[in-house]
RNA sequence: UCCUUCUUAGCUCAGUUGGUUAGAGCAUCUGACUGUUAAUCAGAGGGUCCUAGGUUCGAGUCCUAGAGAGGGAGCCA
């Protein structure tokens, strides 16, 4: 008894040894490592990823998030049980365990010869709402849980990623401080839209003061609270300390706006600098994004190449007058290596004064007088037909833009600046803020905004005031400018528009 | 919020002046084939034509109302 069971022991060690021996041995890699590594031809490898598609009885589609690629994993179906080979379909999570070999195909250098695979997770295809076909985008917002596993989405999402890490990247090389501004606020005076009340009374059981109104002061936070629209006034305080600063993090605007470029919950990025002037504003905005650009141009080229021939093929079904005359790729590119124009609001309204469209009434808002706002068909003008790169706007008249922007000599125009973009219009909004205490407090007068609410940011223009500036960049648009997504819904992964936040 | 277009099979879409039993591709299932690249070939199943009214001998098609979605505009990032 005792005798077998050492023996059994012993036998048991024996064969585990192997078995560690040969798991040691077995390389773990991600499908992105295994398609670079022709060096690893030939070892036992293990991978695990889902099914994209399978041809043949024989050939798997393997993809595991890790890129764009697939790698393929051949079967050797007749040695392989009917049952596991019925469990290989589009979407099941399998394990693979083979050898890298190369190919004897056409479509890939290097692909698995399979000796052991399992099924993890089975995908009835009789339901998984994923084919290996053509979807609307329409149909994959529905499924937005989903969606990501397609090639379009893993590469918008993988592209996102990188560029979240690129913005902190460049703002953390020069030495600018991530401040995490608060998400619930309780000033709604910067009126930048409007905002979702956050409260934590019950359903009709908000307490009413003796005029009617509900009675805030009984609420958790003792007054009126929102969600945050922009973390712009509180990033100020801290540039004015740290001199550097910047944030990047959600806001929110109850908007009811449905567009291709608007979202209820978006993500923002808000860089503030002390000491820096309008002109200085302009060269961080326009640096930022050419580096950021650049950065994704290295880092997510498969992604890049898939997308481009994406827009390509999208375009095709156009018609040619609506096409763009460059690939995303080019147009990446064009944006790295050109400057921005900067013109003056007031060159830009002469610009468009002067123009065919305005002449021959072709603008639903004629331009006739300096003063009037302009309107997103002037903006795709100047942009796409009359300079044809991103320009920025600026010195715009003080009547049309918000009250802490810094006021010019001439009293009529402030020091504020829009970057356009071809395709998605304004892409980062800016200014040089007003420092000057009196000029503030005038300005607030004048727009009907309580200077009581924002004691704090009239503070820092009591106590060591400075010129100081900033800008304000919406990511997803960057997002859909990077990837060539034309409907911002694309580009982040459970959008939040009205009438709809479901996942 | 306004303007506009759309809603037909699981998905993508055809459907003639209003006229028999509403079609195709893909997907699914069955079979064949097996070095394929969104494999191919043969066959089968699959429909509240968005909802509710109305006009008509007869409505997927015309009218009214509603719901949902897309695109454009406004607001903005």
């Amino acid at each position: 008894m005792l005798i077998l069971s050492q023996k059994s022991i012993f036998t048991f060690l024996i064969n585990n040894i192997y078995l560690y021996q040969y798991y040691k041995n077995m390389i773990n890699k991600s499908v992105a490592e295994l398609i670079e590594s022709e060096g690893l031809l030939l070892q036992e490898i293990h991978i695990k990823g889902w099914v994209r598609t399978f041809r043949s009885n024989r050939f798997i589609a393997l993809n595991d998030g890790s890129t764009i690629n697939n790698i393929q994993c051949v079967i050797d179906f007749e040695n392989t049980s009917e049952e596991t080979l019925k469990r290989i379909n589009t979407g099941a999570a399998v394990s693979i365990k083979g050898t890298l070999a190369a190919s004897q195909g056409r479509g890939q250098s290097v692909e698995v010869q399979v000796s052991e695979i399992k099924v993890l997770g089975d995908s009835n295809p009789d339901e998984y709402p994923i084919q290996p076909k053509k979807h609307s985008f329409e149909f994959l917002r529905e499924n937005a849980h989903l969606r990501v596993r397609t090639n379009t989405f893993s590469a918008v999402m993988r592209v996102r990623s990188k560029l979240s890490f690129a913005v902190h990247q460049y703002f953390q090389e020069r030495n600018f401080n991530y401040v995490n501004t608060p998400i619930v606020t309780g000033s709604d005076a910067e009126g930048a839209g409007e905002m979702f009340r956050v409260t934590n009374f019950k359903d009709n059981e908000a307490p009413l003061a003796e005029d009617g109104t509900v009675d805030y002061s009984k609420d958790f936070f003792g007054k009126e609270t929102n969600l945050t629209v922009s973390g712009q006034l509180e990033a100020e305080t801290y540039a004015m300390a740290l001199g550097k600063a910047y944030t990047f993090g959600p806001t929110f605007r109850a908007e009811n706006s449905n567009t291709t470029r608007h979202l209820a919950e978006f993500w923002m990025i808000e860089p503030e600098v002390a000491f820096m002037d309008l002109d200085g504003n302009m060269d961080l905005a326009e640096d930022f994004i050419k580096n950021v650009l650049n950065s994704i141009l290295e880092s997510c080229k498969d992604d890049l190449a898939f997308l481009d021939q994406r827009l390509t093929q999208e375009e095709k079904s156009k018609p040619q007058a609506e096409r763009s005359d460059m690939s995303l790729l080019e147009k990446l590119r064009f944006v790295v290596d050109n400057n921005f124009k900067r013109v003056s609001y007031t060159e830009a309204i002469d610009i468009l004064r002067n123009s065919k469209p305005n002449k021959k009434k072709k603008f639903q808002f004629p331009i006739n007088e300096w003063g009037a706002d302009l309107q997103s068909e002037h903006e795709r003008f100047l942009v796409e037909k009359h300079f044809k790169c991103p320009v920025i706007l600026f010195d715009y008249p003080a009547d049309i833009k918000a009250f802490y922007m810094r006021l010019n000599d001439d009293g009529k125009t402030v020091r504020a600046m829009d970057v356009l973009f071809p395709g998605i219009g304004e892409i980062v909004g800016g200014a040089q803020r007003e420092e000057r205490y009196d000029v503030l407090v005038e300005k607030m007068k004048a727009m009907n905004i309580d200077e009581k609410e924002l004691w704090w940011y009239l503070d820092l223009r009591k106590f060591g005031t400075a010129v100081h500036s900033g800008f304000g960049l919406g990511f997803e648009r960057l997002v859909q400018f990077t990837t060539g997504m034309s409907n911002i819904r694309d580009v982040i992964p459970f959008p939040r528009t009205p009438q709809n936040a479901e996942f």
